[in-house]
DNA sequence: TGAAATTATGAGCAAATACTTAATTTATGT
DNA sequence: ACATAAATTAAGTATTTGCTCATAATTTCA
């Protein structure tokens, strides 16, 4: 339970197929059990038990139960930069116009937060994190951000004056707003379709609207 | 560490003047050493010391690690209930037009968030809370969509089609937006005024959108 | 005053937990 | 076949945690 924290890097990296399945093993198995247990409560040794693993193994690839996390969450982090760059190309090739793009922008990422909502929430917001983790998700979704003002902004409606803060605005409501609404599926009184074309009309109506408008 | 959450009320309630300071102390040292270790490095033993009262005394007040978070997270639900209803005053009085409405409104939950960001994120996120403290948050958060919906109503310039869903995730973004930003207000490259701003104007434009505006 | 009720004490327990290490098994390449 | 490197094992350590309980101090009120 305590932070020890003292070894940084793993004693052994996997060199052999066998010892790479090992730790995709771990991996599947942390997600597990810190989906069913919460992350303190998943603990290492009933993720190794889990991994049919023993306990030495996990700890000759990861140098720490923190060390997991991060790793899980870097593989989450790299499918949502997959995902937006994905999204990216669709709207390169296919000529959308910008209700059909926000429309697809914002239901893929409803469907991303929404793979495996309580994980995320776990490894996000109950998992204390080092610094430099919450540096990469901060600066992921700058990033974001700017990907989603470049394709915006050829959109002839759509007004050019303070486009910078709006698109802040614009991927912080979509960020916000997603993750919400996956994260607690069951009480929501408003159906996914419903809510996908609520926010899309939000964002576009923002979009367009005249910023002299008091 | 474990999970033991036998008793479920204290053994003792205050009836005297020292214990009920007692309480008080011990409630704010809690905070303290929740905001600076977060929930799961905060030990019962560290607040009870922070207090300056022994371990002992503070389970005679509450009978678990959990009460204590619940109990903060509880004074943390009536100040916000406290202040919409606040708001909902002044609206009355005051006539205040739609912008200006909904910029106190904006700026009130961004206040209340930034109040003890950190506080407030771990006792929220970071803290594993029984299901009907999840209840109350949720119905917290269904009372003041009707609240705002019921004054939002009132302005002419509204569109009057679907106001139920409209207001719905105007509070979803509002909580979700303030929250995020007043957690994080170091790496926020907008300044809070024109935050608000961009946010206000959002919900305006979202308010007056023609539906069929593809 | 003095006895009953209330409040405070803190050493210590039982139950985890993250992680180590010495020994063993399995694979690799020649 | 065989030596070396890689991979696995699981019992065990040191530490921490939430919490109890027997005792003592303080307050209330007759």
């Amino acid at each position: 339970m305590t932070a020890r924290k003292q070894r940084l890097d793993p004693r052994k990296k996997p060199v052999q197929k066998r010892s790479k399945i090992t730790v995709d093993v771990i991996l599947l198995a942390a997600a597990q059990v810190f989906e069913s247990h919460g992350y303190a409560a998943g603990t290492t040794n009933r993720i190794a038990s889990r991994a049919g693993v023993s306990i030495g193994t996990l700890y000759q690839y990861f140098p720490s139960k923190e060390a997991i996390a991060v790793a899980l969450l870097e593989r989450h982090l790299a499918e949502t930069d997959h995902r937006l760059h994905e999204w990216v190309g669709h709207m390169v090739v296919e000529q959308h116009n910008l209700y059909e793009a926000l429309h697809d922008y914002v239901t893929g990422m409803l469907e991303m937060h929404a793979k495996q909502p309580r994980l995320q929430h776990i490894l996000l917001e109950e998992t204390p994190l080092p610094e430099r983790v919450h540096q990469a998700l901060i600066e992921a979704e700058q990033h974001a951000a700017k990907t989603v003002a470049g394709l915006i902004r050829l959109y002839p409606e759509v007004r050019s004056n303070g486009l910078e803060h709006t698109c802040f605005v614009i991927v912080q409501t979509v960020e916000s707003l997603t993750h919400r609404y996956a994260a607690h599926p069951d009480d929501q009184f408003i159906p996914q379709a419903i809510f996908v074309d609520e926010v899309v009309k939000m964002i576009i109506a923002y979009l367009k609207c005249d910023s002299s408008s008091l």
